[in-house]
DNA sequence: CACTAAGCGAGACGGTACGTCAAGTCTTGCA
DNA sequence: TGCAAGACTTGACGTACCGTCTCGCTTAGTG
């Protein structure tokens, strides 16, 4: 955990219980997404985790930093990307587990509420990126460098572009995801995963003669 | 105002003053923007307008809500699509709209903040979407109604496939902005906005390539 | 109250209950009798009076201001000097009244508390004596003055001895039977008030004789 | 000290430190003076004292127990009553000796709070008694026996009315004194002392003129 | 022109959550 | 076993904001 003391220095005292952070995580994740983000309080936190709010205090600065964590633990747990053997199913399959996480309550509600308060404070931002935006993009830099050993993707000519292409890339894929589940209320099915594939793949005039070739059916909507 | 009452039941008793609502609409720009989401507070608004607290709920529901017409009345104020008679170029001008309104503090701060409470309430949901989003789709869709009349786009097979399209398209275009600006936290300046114009348009394998036959100079950054 | 506001300016806006006032204070004496002093919390007193913890702060800066002016408020229903047409039996009814209140379980176990807060806190302090102390001392003035005009005191030759005179008996009066009742911890009853009476009347020297004289009976006991 | 442990039972384990027991107590004086009663928290103590706070625990039942004791080693090493040689003299000394205590800010600010804690604590009572009471009234007893052997004052008929008179002239002396100083809040000099003498020597009717005949300076004030 | 039905500013009100603090207990490791 | 360090539970603290209310006043139309 982020927070997690240096132990460079023999600490002295009582230590602090890590059932109890794993406790805190829990009840957070679990009061998220019964509550939601503005309903969620530090009182209820520490009630449901069975410990005293002043444990809450001790070890997370306030309710965002708690919540970050909270978050963080869950992309921790479903994050993964099966090597499909193929770009397309790559990206697929990358889109599909972003949007699994965006169908979890806890993470739909709170997700951009962090993101909002992240405007104003420099230091949720980072922990955001670290413990966040970061796992998510290794995943779609794994996806990429796959398809170049694969040769689907040209290798990049340069250091400076390659990460220039991976930001670029990331923000399209998240953004859009988080966009359509998010900002749209839309369901991220198998269906809207292969048109967001294709465009993708293929560019905004490949989009509409794709789409004719291979007429969907009502099997393909998740 | 999407609260306006009706005006069927020909309302009696002194009218609501309109140079009230013009105060607190500006008043919650201006504190959105120095206070942020979660330092804004209604008696804050109400002291800024020079308005009591009552006539703000008499307005609106509560924070929510006021909010999301203070955001709107920016978005209506800024959104719009020169003719620039290219479909890249109309692209480049789609983002730069969108990113533009993303480097105001006040929907910086607040449009994230909106779009998390409304996850637990349909009602903003719906008022987010009246008043924000549809004002962004259509500028979109004015964009590819004009690619489709210059032959830069071929016309939709059908309607659904058309309104598919245009909804994955236009989570594509502001989900991706909205990522960049709020999450990764990065400029969106011109360079930026033409590669995500070459990547929307050619897809992902005509992305590296393309980029290195036309290096950019540094002139070309915001 | 001490605490009212002036009523020169027009006071605009809703105005305060006066039952609320009354119903706390009520609300204070009664917990002070039940808890005692550092049982005693702003949240019970709310909660008993039917009020908001707001309420009370809004109202009163804290703990200390709200009990004594609770306390000012049975000082104020009880002291009296019913005139008996004697120095001695004037004196005695003092010490009765005074003991009288210190029976009550509110002021026994916070009367030495606010004296206690105000050694480190001169707002409270003056407070104190304008509530309280003055109110006992108006007593004491009033007895000598009885006094004198019945001719068993002579008349002060000048008003600073006389303030000074007054001062000191006050203090011996007053710090006597708190003495007696809050530390030594002994009733205050007719024997004792009668014998302190001599004492004050005849100093020292007299005391044993005296006494001697004119021995009590069971009934003489309160 | 009454808290110190039975040595009958001979003590196993590591016996604990005396020099940590006259550290908390000088710590908690110390703290006392400058922090006052409610300012006074255990974990000061500890830190002041270089102690942990469970040594605090082990030693006294809480923080009523430890003032008591802290300001029982103040009386013991201040009070004490030179034999001036006259009755008048000996009852200055006295009033000299409290008002002393109660000019030391621990004292001051701890004396009548733990007085009022006392008033719903029988235990605590009982010890402030033994601790702090007793050794005053000590005094008084001294001065009294002193007075009788010089035939200054009568020898008591009987024990019962010797203590009656002795608990009354205490209360009188004690009370006055703390009132005076305390509640008052007027400095206890060598002017008011002499007056206070003189009115308990000679009563009520003599105080005035007395004090005309002999008028005081400017000097005379501490 | 008076009546009447709102609107309005000021501020009290009952609530709820905040983040802090103190009391007193418990846990660890060292002496 | 004593002790230092410090984590822990409990619960009060005082503040801030919420959304509602009460009050005295103003401002249109309507009768």
């Amino acid at each position: 955990m982020s927070h997690a003391p240096f132990r460079d220095a023999p600490r002295t005292g009582r230590p602090r219980s890590a059932a109890a952070d794993r406790a805190i995580v829990a009840a957070t994740r679990q009061a998220l997404a019964e509550l939601g983000w503005s309903g969620l309080t530090m009182a209820e936190v520490a009630t449901r985790a069975k410990v005293a709010k002043t444990t809450l205090y001790r070890r997370w600065p306030g309710k965002n930093e708690l919540v970050v964590d909270s978050l963080a633990a869950v992309f921790e747990e479903h994050l993964e990307l099966p090597d499909s053997g193929g770009l397309a199913a790559d990206l697929a399959g990358v889109v599909r587990s972003f949007a699994a996480l965006l169908e979890l309550p806890e993470i739909r509600t709170a997700l951009m509420a962090v993101v909002a308060e992240a405007t104003r404070d420099p230091a949720l931002r980072a922990r955001i990126r670290d413990a966040i935006v970061d796992r998510q993009k290794a995943l779609v830099l794994l996806g990429r460098s796959r398809a170049q050993a694969r040769g689907e993707l040209p290798p990049e000519p340069d250091p400076e572009t390659a990460a220039r292409n991976a930001d670029l890339i990331f923000d399209v894929i998240a953004g859009t995801v988080v966009h359509r589940a998010l900002v749209s209320n839309e369901p991220v099915d198998g269906a809207w995963a292969a048109d967001f594939a294709r465009l993708l793949l293929t560019g905004l005039t490949g989009l509409t003669g794709v789409t004719g070739l291979a007429p969907r059916t009502a099997t393909d909507r998740r």
